[in-house]
DNA sequence: CTGTGGTCCAAACAAGCGTTCGAAACCGTC
DNA sequence: GACGGTTTCGAACGCTTGTTTGGACCACAG
């Protein structure tokens, strides 16, 4: 339960938090924990990482987890909770924007973006969000029982997006639209580091490097594509 | 748990293997267990299924696995082999016709059809082969070391489908071309039982029921859109 | 009948897992 | 300098995991 932080001790050096969690809490061990539990899953998925691996590459005892998470289980819905929250204030944020500029009524081309761009834009190889981002990918096949009847159940930000593409699309009927909703996120799932690596293979190397401005604009002009065809 | 097994009883009514595999090999063991495997793996994932949980859905002995594929992972690698050249089988042959049909130069849409439709012809609910598609998306995120070796560097299969498009699209960058396909198969490996309920949700049952050709024909409707915009 | 090869089975194995525990170490405060 | 609450620590717990073992069983050939 209790957390405990030290606010003072910053260490100087080691620029440390990869992850901005809450500015309050320093490089105390729950942060610790958290970050390199996040990281590991993103890379070798939940099940193929242990308490042990976590808090080997935290450098932190192993009873540290249970102290300030309760349960490996609790440790990850934690993290998933955190970055599914960030990403959907982005995503909000990006449409409510596009909602001021549009008044009200933005084109479909201003939802997709809203949906695809936070996501891709923490794609980043050299950020260091793209573990959160492949954390959240793999959280959606591989999560807890937990973790899936959030993702399955609770759709309400998902909501706002399919609302506004029904108004953007009124010729259209419903049920395309969503399964077009639901095409397009398909693009940013399949994001994964073992998807991207065969599409590098395929293409012999020609869409190693990306950028992310420009990615995020071939996945908004395909969806888009898609949905005004 | 032990249960009688009897060759010669097969007990009419059942019509007992929904896998096709060799027809030489009738309900042995083995067979019992690679139906099991794949049924299971598909439903709770591959950490998820333990070999008690298969033996014990397969009602055959614990040490079954072991003697008769040698391992777990060589179990669950054989079913991903075979499911996997069937797929690649089937789409090879439909872009084949689709090559003959269109004197060696298929639209887009031909091409995009080869590779949409025998996946997602596999997803009838009500078909025998929905386990074994949603094994194989599921072995795309959670699948062995072996399985994702396989994965990212075997890419011949799509070398067909990536050439026809350079092909089929002059005017397109090669690396739009790549990317794009990189899309398309997005939707095809985003349709696990969790989206597909997530989607559900969300359009408020709207989309629970499909009839396979139409989804098919969304899918590629909406892929084609993407290349041809 | 005796032997042989393939299959099945209950039981056990070692290793790894998440978790718990009591004591040690640390902290600011008295 | 001793105290009380918090955090860390090494060690252990109980359990599940994949795999192995040695013998029982069965069909068939000599």
């Amino acid at each position: 339960m209790s957390q405990g932080f030290k606010p003072e001790d910053m260490d100087g050096q080691d620029a440390a938090e990869p992850a901005p969690l809450n500015e309050a809490e320093a490089v105390a061990t729950r942060n610790l924990v958290f970050v390199a539990a996040e990281r590991l899953f993103a890379l070798h998925g939940f099940q193929g990482v242990s308490v042990r691996d976590i808090t080997a590459e935290a450098g932190v005892n192993l009873a540290s987890i249970n102290y300030h998470f309760g349960s490996k289980d609790a440790l990850l819905f934690d993290i998933f909770n955190r970055r599914t929250a960030e990403l959907n204030r982005l995503r909000a944020k990006m449409l409510h924007e596009a909602n001021s500029a549009h008044a009200g009524k933005p084109p479909v081309r201003a939802i997709l973006q809203a949906l695809i761009a936070p996501p891709v834009l923490w794609m980043d190889p050299k950020g260091e969000r793209l573990v959160s981002v492949q954390f959240l990918i793999r959280a959606r096949s591989e999560g807890t029982d937990q973790m899936r009847d959030v993702l399955r159940t609770d759709v309400s930000h998902l909501r706002r997006f399919s609302d506004a593409l029904l108004v953007a699309c009124p010729n259209l009927a419903p049920e395309d639209v969503y399964w077009r909703l639901h095409f397009s996120l398909a693009l940013v799932h399949n994001n994964r580091f073992a998807e991207l690596d065969r599409l590098s293979t395929l293409s012999e190397g020609l869409t190693r490097e990306y950028e992310i401005e420009r990615l995020i604009a071939r996945m908004v002009d395909f969806a888009e594509a898609g949905f005004l065809r």
